[in-house]
DNA sequence: AAGGTTCTTGACAGCGCTTTCAAAATCTGT
DNA sequence: ACAGATTTTGAAAGCGCTGTCAAGAACCTT
């Protein structure tokens, strides 16, 4: 097991020349049973791996597919990234991620960094890198957005604002009347969609939308906690909460239960994504669905399929709310009104 | 801005030779301040960007550390891959992932893809992957092992034992006697050191070790959820619960719960790991804290050093003790036992 | 101004693999 | 057994870049 075999080590020990090695290796050629066995025996003997680099540079592609997310270690990218894993796997082709962080200019660079590996594909996840940006990437590679709609590319993501819908309506199924949202950050499409889906169930339901009832965080536990806080100190009176994500519900809950609330006898609580530990939260999170793992699935078969040219219809992925424990029906005798401390 | 810039194009339109290109490109070489320019404007004309298998190829590295997680979408992994992603940023090295999904065998191809895509180091998470294997693959390459101590090979991992001693005796301190412990896989070392380190303090204090107290679970939620009911339903008497990892106490929390069994009024509960979604729960948990991100983030600055062949020494990484809300002194008015229904 | 140094530069040979292309080997049919 | 059709095979030219090497330019020195 020397340092570096390469194929022409295998060739010489076979007694066959390169190109034969290689036709055998990657079956792109008839070859005689009797020298593909030597060469088979050879490469065994040698221990021999092709360089992928070499392979790469010579057919011009690298056989990875580049993945730009948001955030390695948020639990909603780590669901989808194993999705994307999921699909590759027993492919020729493997993932390579790069994080955007949430602003434009380190998408912009993570998007640098995968075209400059010569990543044969792309997926992106959610972000604000410029739709022409990707538009103009899309000539030279497949690309497939996710969480983003964007005319011309393939995209693949949940309807948010039928999401958000269905949360708000189940709140007030139970009888809620009074339901703050902790919206997500405006400048993102799912987050305002989100907030559009809350104001419809309100409205179709003849409830009044209140301003003072919704707090826009940013997607993270503790913007969820301030969101409560705030909404409490101002006075605020609700029964229910309908958070934009998971994250924000949990430091939610978190500020509800410092004071005392107790969810859902207190007050109801929904949330969006449903994050593995969602199910595990305590009490166990009603939430939106939002299919990560499908969903990284998905728009990793897509671009194998744009790879290959073939055609692939992406199953169509729905949001769907998944009741738990952390609602319940407004109490009847007498709503008990949270007020500040 | 062209399909595809070569440094020859580059070289061409500046009206110099390759190798000058090349030159300037990694100032590799001093080079004439007039040519220099014309090579820098004639790559920003042309929009050039190096092919880094080219590159590669010609180099024989690839700048690219291979990293082997157990898996990719775990809050765990999550952090540590944060800190490796971190920790090479600015570098021209970028992190490539594969998941071993806590089989030995699957390990084994993880590695095996890593190594044809001829990463340059390797950083192994946990596994088991035999100690020979790597010692093996460590003569080709820098190899840093993370949570699992080779001897002969870079190894960063954290005082389990220790860590399991504090949090137990964390629990001595409050009062409690009587301490169940969900243990992890005992496959794996990690695991049976925190077995042991609950296992000397209760020892230390004076208190008897009941295996009647002690179930063993994956280090997943679920498995904490069936512990407890284990634990319950053989009549096991219990005022805390020492989990060995976060994701089982999320688990033990729901299950007791669910039997209307208050965390931390009726039992006090400890983790392992500190989570980030740990200081979210409810009640925020107290946990042996695992500084995850540092773990990367140290790691890859160790394959650096080695890679470049400089000195680096990793600080310390300890397991500290993160006194949240889920422990509670044992009420002194009469233990209220725990019972099955 | 000539000889000696030191810099800057381009030609060229790879890195390990794929992929024409045409020669060599094998197989047809008569 | 032989011309012709059909494989199977190896030589060789890249893929885009780096790095050695020796030639040429620029600088000294006396």
């Amino acid at each position: 097991m020397r340092e570096n075999v390469t194929l022409s080590d295998v060739a010489r020990e076979a007694g066959v020349s390169p190109s034969t090695v290689s036709r055998v290796i990657n079956g792109t050629a008839r070859v005689d049973a009797r020298k593909r066995e030597a060469v088979l025996r050879a490469i065994e003997r040698l221990g021999y791996r092709p360089n992928l680099m070499a392979k790469g540079l010579a057919q011009g592609r690298s056989l990875t597919v580049g993945v730009v997310t948001q955030e390695i270690s948020s639990p909603y990218y780590g669901e989808m990234l194993k999705g994307v894993e999921q699909a590759l796997e027993g492919t020729p082709y493997h993932p390579i991620f790069a994080s955007g962080h949430w602003r434009a200019d380190q998408e912009e660079a993570a998007l640098k960094v995968l075209v400059g590996r010569q990543v044969d594909g792309l997926i992106v996840m959610d972000g604000s890198v410029p739709a022409e940006r990707l538009l103009e990437l899309a000539q030279s590679m497949p690309v497939v957005v996710v969480g983003r709609d964007i005319p011309g590319l393939c995209c693949l993501s949940i309807d948010n604002l039928q999401g958000a819908y269905e949360g708000t309506r189940h709140l007030i199924e139970l009888g809620h009347r009074r339901i703050a949202h902790i919206a997500g950050p405006q400048s993102h499409l799912d987050a305002v969609e989100r907030l559009r889906g809350y104001k419809r169930a309100l409205e179709e339901a003849g409830l009044p939308f209140d301003p003072a009832l919704v707090v826009e965080g940013d997607y993270l536990e503790p913007s969820g906690l301030l969101a409560v806080e705030a909404l409490l100190t101002r006075g605020a009176l609700f029964t229910a909460i309908f958070a934009a994500n998971d994250q924000m519900a949990y430091g939610a809950n978190v500020a509800l239960y410092r004071r005392g609330i107790r969810v859902p006898h207190d007050v109801s609580l929904v949330g969006f994504d449903d994050l593995p530990s969602s199910s595990y939260f305590t009490p166990p999170l009603t939430t939106v669905r939002q299919p990560g793992l499908e969903m990284g699935w998905e728009a990793a078969r897509l671009v194998l399929a744009l790879l290959e040219g073939g055609e692939y219809n992406p199953k169509p992925l729905a949001a769907r709310l998944v009741i738990r424990e952390s609602t319940a029906l407004l109490r009847s005798s007498g709503v008990r009104w949270v007020h500040p401390d």
